[in-house]
DNA sequence: ACGATATGTGTAATCGGTTACATGTAATTT
DNA sequence: AAATTACATGTAACCGATTACACATATCGT
């Protein structure tokens, strides 16, 4: 592979105006732009990534850290961020960290050692300290879907309350009377939130008792449970509110299982927006945006590298109210 | 952070010794060896990866190539695949080629030129100049659920032939006497094998006739539409093979559409084994090891980057027959 | 006892870039 | 016309490792 000493050589001028050319700072002749653009061609030379890093420039990396590739919300988180990253010519490494603490800060270690330029994280168990090590390392993070209240981290989140809200009303709006709603990790900030969208709705109705409410994990098996649990306590209940998709797909099983037919008998609504058509009946759900979120943790990130100033620590994303088989008035 | 001179300097040896006792090669005194490790203790001393990469030596990289990180099978394999990078203490770069050959090839430019130790490509696009061209900047490939005839390359399958027979011979047995199968992408080795796998089972049925084979494309919505187009050809099949689980799942679909109960009326198998356990009916399914898989892929692919020696250039790893609810005697 | 081999260590070149600094010329001010 | 300022380029130090080579000492075989 040509060197940058190659195309100086060949086009007669210094190393140090071949490197001017290329990053764009300090003068370079029309002439001595032209015969360099000429031999940078003519050899296909590529500025070589490794030495540029170590002689104090960026790494063109950015890090993906999720808790669950294995959970379909991250890997189109990963797809929208890897989409993203492309367009700025970053390579993004994907770190998976099976919601285990010191897989996470064996990540940290990890990144901040192979001199990544950024990190997206998503983690509900990352602490504020974790953060901090970055920043003094001047390694800028970008937090998905939490937040983590009074400190400098820019963060993204969908309006999880307002989309807990709309799910309830929807519900409402189909006709149930007896709402009730599996909510996920209470710790989780994002969670706790679709749960409070839920509450504000849920108890004008009269038949609002704290006891439609199941505490659950985001997980199939864990709404399935839930859902045997509510049906157990509440035979009479005719909506339900699941605060992710796939606890929304365990509590369908539970309802079949149970003989009740969705949406005939009750209405299932979930969270996330994420692809499921493999689904029947499919699910209606409050979508985030997640491209969107993706895209712009990337834009984001990417002016923290370059130094540009944030306007808004704190972004919120608007979700949007999908409608599917699984709520529909006219059953299938 | 500290630096091989300070390291050095603070143990009062030269930076070779130091350098020497970290790569274990060459000469160096217990005495000498004792200190330095003090000292790098102390310091928490980590040796910068890029001075080293740039110094000769690896990246300690490598790249897991998916065609859609979206298709669930993807995010299973990216996370063996991980869990094994890991453990060699590499990082694991992922590359999300949404099938598009251009994207394919500009991410194998990128590769070569952020110097990764090593690719993991899955993909049903890719052509064998392009893997000439890696070996020729060699860099270790390892091929996954693909095979290109002829080319040194290694390559992991799973035994599809023997899978397809598997799943036909398994709905033979839970009673079904005309079996549907919808097949996968015919350029596709691993589909074809599977298809064929069927074939021989299915021939031996009375009812066999090759328009029982309806063609697909791997997704929830192709094997939906194929469904439908064999319920109207056949409508007293009573078992169907498809070749991939969203397909399966796509089946199902089309099944209830048409108000037909599976398992009751019509037995339905999928492939690969991914969780999809939101699915109720639970689906029947060839697993592929796909954890084994990614990590095989890992080990060997490092044992290339080491030079070492491999002992076989095609390797296949057996399926497994998972019977779910999709496909069981008594009704659900 | 003496060359050969094994052990241990340091100096300095190298990997391929970036950039501070020196230097020189051309254009602009005053 | 002299003093600035803008433009243009090259030399060499530097980023943080690896490693060839030189050199020194210890151990060994005969």
């Amino acid at each position: 592979m040509p060197t940058i000493k190659d195309v100086s050589k060949l086009a007669g001028v210094s190393v140090a105006t071949v490197s001017r050319y290329l990053n764009k700072n300090g003068y370079v002749s029309q002439q001595a732009a032209d015969a360099i653009a000429e031999v940078i061609d003519k050899l296909n030379y590529k500025p070589n990534n490794i030495a540029r890093s170590l002689a104090g420039m960026k790494t063109a990396t950015i890090a993906l850290m999720v808790p669950d590739i294995l959970n379909p919300f991250f890997p189109e988180v990963a797809r929208a961020t890897e989409d993203a990253a492309n367009a700025y010519d970053y390579t993004l490494i994907l770190c998976n960290t099976d919601n285990n603490p010191e897989k996470e800060q064996k990540y940290i270690e990890t990144l901040i050692h192979k001199q990544v330029d950024g990190i997206i994280i998503s983690s509900y168990t990352i602490k504020p300290e974790q953060l901090e090590h970055l920043q003094k390392r001047k390694i800028p993070v970008i937090l998905m879907d939490n937040h983590l209240s009074g400190s400098s981290i820019v963060s993204l989140m969908s309006n999880n309350f307002n989309g807990g809200k709309l799910a309830t009303e929807h519900l409402q709006n189909q006709g149930c009377r007896k709402i009730a709603h599996i909510c996920g990790p209470i710790h989780i900030t994002s969670s706790r939130e679709r749960t409070n969208g839920y509450e504000v709705i849920a108890k004008q109705l009269d038949s609002f008792t704290p006891s439609l409410i199941a505490y659950s994990d985001f997980t199939v098996k864990g709404g399935y449970r839930a859902m045997q649990e509510l049906i157990q306590k509440h035979p009479d209940l005719d909506g339900v509110f699941a605060s992710n998709d796939l606890m929304a797909a365990g509590a369908i099983k539970a309802l079949q299982k149970a003989n009740l037919s969705v949406p005939t008998d009750v209405k299932v609504i979930g969270f996330d927006g994420i692809q499921m058509e493999m689904m029947s009946p499919e699910i209606s759900t409050v979508a985030q945006p997640i491209y969107e979120i993706g895209k712009t943790a990337v834009d984001t990130l990417v002016k923290l590298i370059n130094g540009d100033s944030i306007e808004t620590y704190t972004q919120t994303f608007e979700v949007e109210l999908q409608v599917k088989q699984s709520t529909s008035i006219q059953s299938k």
